[in-house]
DNA sequence: TTCTCTTGCCTAAGAGGGCTAGGCTACTAC
DNA sequence: GTAGTAGCCTAGCCCTCTTAGGCAAGAGAA
């Protein structure tokens, strides 16, 4: 009998693109088992449970993502900046509708802080530099950013925007303009 | 033997109830149909499926919130309704997260066109009523507007915001001033 | 009251998925 | 070549979703 040489980093791998193909609550050990060729009873003894799968996954996707965003933000500066890693933001969320959704899942602190999730939030504390902020602002800044990112991304991908012609791109053009604005002149108590 | 009474609205309540407790992803079928005394399968008479479950409780979410949000505006305009709008989002989001989650979920065109989430739009260019934009600014500053609440409380409960100090609570109202800021100020090309 | 029809529940049963226990086998290191 | 372990298997349990078919409670008509 031949070994169906099966690795955690494949089964992520397979699981990854499993999740952007259909979604990441209908990745199942036993469709992966299928995959390989092998029983489901198998896979734990790679995997801990099926949510450590979930984990995996978004623990690639953040990894991936942090790339993008290094790549998209080399050499730039100011709203440059805050656009090139925006549009990687959603470029990628869009290519990788699964392992977006992954990343939301809930990690538990420890894995958190081992993740690429906080060289991604490095990353946007690199773009705030340009616009010369301090703290508190900063890191409330931060915040509202990231979450027009999510927020924008989010509902464009359930259809929340579905109900007026507008093109999106349109709408998240404009978006990053008023966030460059609100940025270069923001609001000081 | 005397019958459990089920009607549909019971079931779209105790599940909206068990998906603020147990996360959407854990309301079933067979839970329901314990909690009503019953056997899952006769849960089948009052329900196509349990997808059906899931789109009362997002239904049920999204009028719940549109009469907050109704209630909220009531007698405001200008940035007193843009916080009053924003503080019974991110209200209900945290008092409901298993509604709010539920309301996430892709409804379909007819579906979502029929529900309250129109009310909901239609609330939210009132509030732009007071910053006197006009299309397509005004679509556009909708969307942000949106993305950022959504966004902000989806990241605050997936604890996003976890790995810097600071009081979310703090972060969000300067979120608003900001937001208020670019509304008053909106970027003209 | 009695008959009938619909409504609301039931049992039975199959298809999947998650997961554990225990066993066999192929490779690895000595 | 042999011991040990890594990688797979079968068997089996529990849970969920869903369909099919049956029976009984209650409402309305005769």
């Amino acid at each position: 009998m031949a070994r169906a040489g099966v690795t955690v980093e494949r089964l992520t791998l397979a699981a990854a693109e499993l999740a952007d193909q259909v979604g990441v609550e209908n990745v199942t050990v036993a469709a992966l088992a299928r995959q390989f060729g092998v029983k489901d009873a198998s896979l734990y003894f790679h995997l801990k449970n099926a949510q450590e799968l979930r984990v995996r996954i978004a623990l690639l996707a953040l990894a991936e993502l942090a790339d993008r965003v290094a790549a998209a933000l080399a050499g730039r500066a100011g709203k440059d900046a805050l656009v090139a890693f925006a549009n990687a933001y959603r470029d990628y969320a869009r290519e990788h509708p699964g392992r977006y959704a992954a990343m939301q899942i809930d990690l538990d602190p420890e894995t958190a802080a081992a993740s690429a999730g906080v060289r991604h939030a490095e990353m946007t504390r690199a773009i705030l530099r340009g616009y010369r902020l301090s703290e508190p602002d900063q890191t409330d800044a931060v915040r509202m950013m990231h979450s027009t990112f999510h927020g924008f991304v989010s509902l464009e991908k359930t259809g929340g925007f579905r109900h007026t012609p507008r093109p999106t791109d349109d709408s998240w053009s404009r978006t990053l303009d008023a966030l460059d604005a609100v940025l270069t002149n923001w609001p000081s108590r």
